[in-house]
DNA sequence: GGGGCACCTGAAA
DNA sequence: TTCCATTTCAGGTGCCCC
């Protein structure tokens, strides 16, 4: 398991958690009868809570999910993975076991020592706001069709769900859930086709206001954003939680659409606070270090932001399910996981979170780690078809770099989803930076073939290991956006700088010599030893690898929602 | 010991 | 282009090569 102390990552399912820790869970069993099926003992992320999710029939939801699931190769392979799971969850334990009562003891006075210093770093001086739109996507599209937002409706296709609306989350509908399924349990549910330029654009409006209250406000994703309004609180005198309301008034006149806020003295609370009082509402931790102790005591630590499904697993079995447990159990998990892991356990189970903004990207670097692009289709297993969706794929990564201001990579990483839902991953550095379609594919191709035969259900390339942008002297940079250089109308065309200018070795281009070819079935036996030598002609030497050895990680509500401050009805129009 | 690299898992929207 | 998505990032192991 890996615990990280995330920047993004909204809406874990949330229950009305909070200060007073009476976490109101709903859990309409209605007496479903257990006809023999083995439902009741499945866990499905479908039935956590979530915004709207009050009064769905949780048992039902998962009897639904259950059965149209259990006969499917994603249902086998979700299986194997939670055997995984447990079967690490399980080491942990025995290790667990294996402590003695003076180790533990040793480790509970070495956190001990953490603590206090933890402690001493708390800093209550920052206001943060962390706001995030309601059932985003949904919410454009019914905005946009007003018709829309009387019925059940999710956005995505019967393949996938995005989001959907707070009528269908009634019936248990919610993102990431499969089309088909929703139906089931909602047969009425209106399905709309993702609009990304519209969100795009929305998402753009909400921005421009978030920069007058803070300038360097962090964007996580489309639809929620972290802002530290402590300067902003000070030059007007008004308070962080007025200045939430604001925000979410003038979110709402320029868009016609809602959002939560969170306010609190770090980006950790701020994000949980969100959540809380959701759709339409916000939610404030004052900044008082009993209040946030408080606040964060009784609080399930699924709701925070970095600690998923497995984490949770895995915390559970060593009798932590509240953030008040990460402390009770400190010696335990400091000796069970890496330092990084159990510093961010006690940092949460302390209220304690970032409160200062992130670094700024750093000049030269552009500001992103990789870009890539995948496509799920119909099973396909000939070398042409293969060959043929690599090439797309090539195509439409060359563009999306393009666009992204012409960045140039050097690894080159191959994604593959087999029939049966396993994935494999291959990749290549190579010597030189590239961003053509042809350079793409070359390398792409190479990592291909040498997994033949496959029978795929997903391909995708990603391109990482950016160079560095360096900007001609005497021109300004902004280092937060993402510089657009010219993109080079032709491949000769390099930096414009003095830099050693780099060539890809000859012999790429003709991806269409490359694609058609014979399917003689690379050598099947091991794919995993192959050698890809000879790219290109200069000796750089080309890696490759088997897969990693199966390692195993020691280290580890609507309108009428008590709020604590509600929109006024006049000012969203109702 | 540390820097790359390849690969995998987990998490989030 | 449908039959469980797509995009991005971080942390961890294992290896190679200084
Ligand atoms: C969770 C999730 C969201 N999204 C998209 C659609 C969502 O509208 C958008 C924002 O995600 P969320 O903020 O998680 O969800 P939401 O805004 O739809 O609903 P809520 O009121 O609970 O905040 O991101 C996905 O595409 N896939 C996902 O798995
Ligand atoms: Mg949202």
């Amino acid at each position: 398991m890996t615990a990280r102390p995330p920047e993004a990552g909204s809406t874990g399912p949330a229950t009305s958690a909070g200060n007073g820790g009476c976490a109101q869970q709903q859990d309409a069993s209605t007496g479903v009868l257990s006809q023999g099926s083995k439902y009741r003992n499945y866990e499905t992320v479908f039935t956590n809570s979530k915004a709207g999710m009050t009064g769905v029939d949780r048992e039902h939801v998962k009897k639904v999910v259950y059965e149209m699931s259990k006969d499917s190769a994603h249902f086998i392979n979700e299986q194997r993975k939670q055997a995984q799971v447990d079967l690490r969850i399980h080491k942990l334990l025995q290790r667990a076991k294996g402590l003695t009562a003076q180790e533990l003891a040793a480790y509970t006075r070495a956190q001990d020592m953490k603590l206090a210093a933890l402690e001493a770093t708390r800093d209550l001086s920052r206001v943060w706001i962390h706001v995030d739109m309601d059932a985003f996507y949904a919410a454009v599209e019914e905005r946009d069709d007003p018709s829309l937002a009387s019925k059940p409706m999710a956005v995505g296709g019967v393949g996938m769900i995005t989001t959907a609306n707070y009528l269908a989350r009634k019936f248990g509908v919610r993102s990431a859930m499969p089309g088909f399924i929703a139906r089931k349990l909602c047969p009425e549910l209106v399905f709309v086709r993702p609009d990304f330029a519209k969100y795009k654009a929305a998402s753009d409006q909400t921005r421009a206001i978030f920069c007058e209250y803070d300038p360097e406000f962090e964007a996580g994703s489309m639809d929620e954003a972290y802002l530290d309004v402590t300067d902003y609180c000070h030059a007007h005198g008004i308070t962080g939680r007025a200045v939430a309301q604001e925000v979410r008034i003038r979110v709402h006149q320029e868009t016609r659409l809602t959002c939560s806020a969170g306010i609190a003295p770090n980006t950790m609370i701020a994000k949980v606070c969100s959540d809380i009082n959701k759709p339409n509402g916000q939610f404030e931790v004052p900044a008082d270090a009993d209040a946030v102790r408080k606040f964060v005591e009784p609080l399930p630590i699924r709701k925070v932001s970095g600690i998923g499904k497995v984490a949770e697993q895995t915390l559970k079995a060593l009798g932590v399910e509240l953030c008040s447990q990460l402390i009770e159990k400190r010696g335990l998990l400091a000796a069970l996981f890496s330092q990084i892991s159990s510093d961010f356990f006690m940092a949460v189970g302390l209220g304690l979170g970032r409160t200062l903004h992130h670094e700024p990207v750093k000049e030269g670097e552009v500001g992103r780690r990789g870009m890539s692009v995948e496509r799920t289709f119909r099973a396909i297993s000939s070398k042409a078809d293969l060959e043929a969706k690599c090439a797309e794929l090539a195509h439409k990564l060359a563009e999306e770099l393009a666009d992204g201001g012409g960045l140039k990579g050097k690894t080159i990483t191959l994604k593959l989803k087999t029939t049966k839902f396993e994935l494999r991953t291959r990749a290549i550095t190579l010597p030189v930076h590239v961003s053509s379609a042809e350079d793409i594919l070359a390398p792409a191709l190479r990592l291909l073939r040498v997994e033949l035969p496959l029978e795929l259900r997903l391909m995708g390339i990603r391109m990482s290991n950016f160079k560095e942008v360096r900007t001609p002297p005497g021109q300004k940079s902004i280092a937060d956006f993402v510089r657009k250089e010219a993109v080079p109308a032709q491949r000769s065309e390099q930096d414009a700088d003095a830099a050693p200018s780099e060539q890809p070795p000859a012999a790429s281009s003709h991806h269409e010599a490359d694609l058609q070819l014979n399917g003689g079935p690379a050598a099947d036996g091991c794919p995993l030893e192959l050698s890809l030598r000879d790219w290109g002609t200069a000796g750089e030497a080309v890696h490759t690898q088997g897969p990693a050895s199966q390692h195993i990680e020691l280290s580890l509500e609507d309108w009428q929602h008590a709020r604590d401050d509600p929109l006024p009805a006049d000012a969203v129009g109702m």
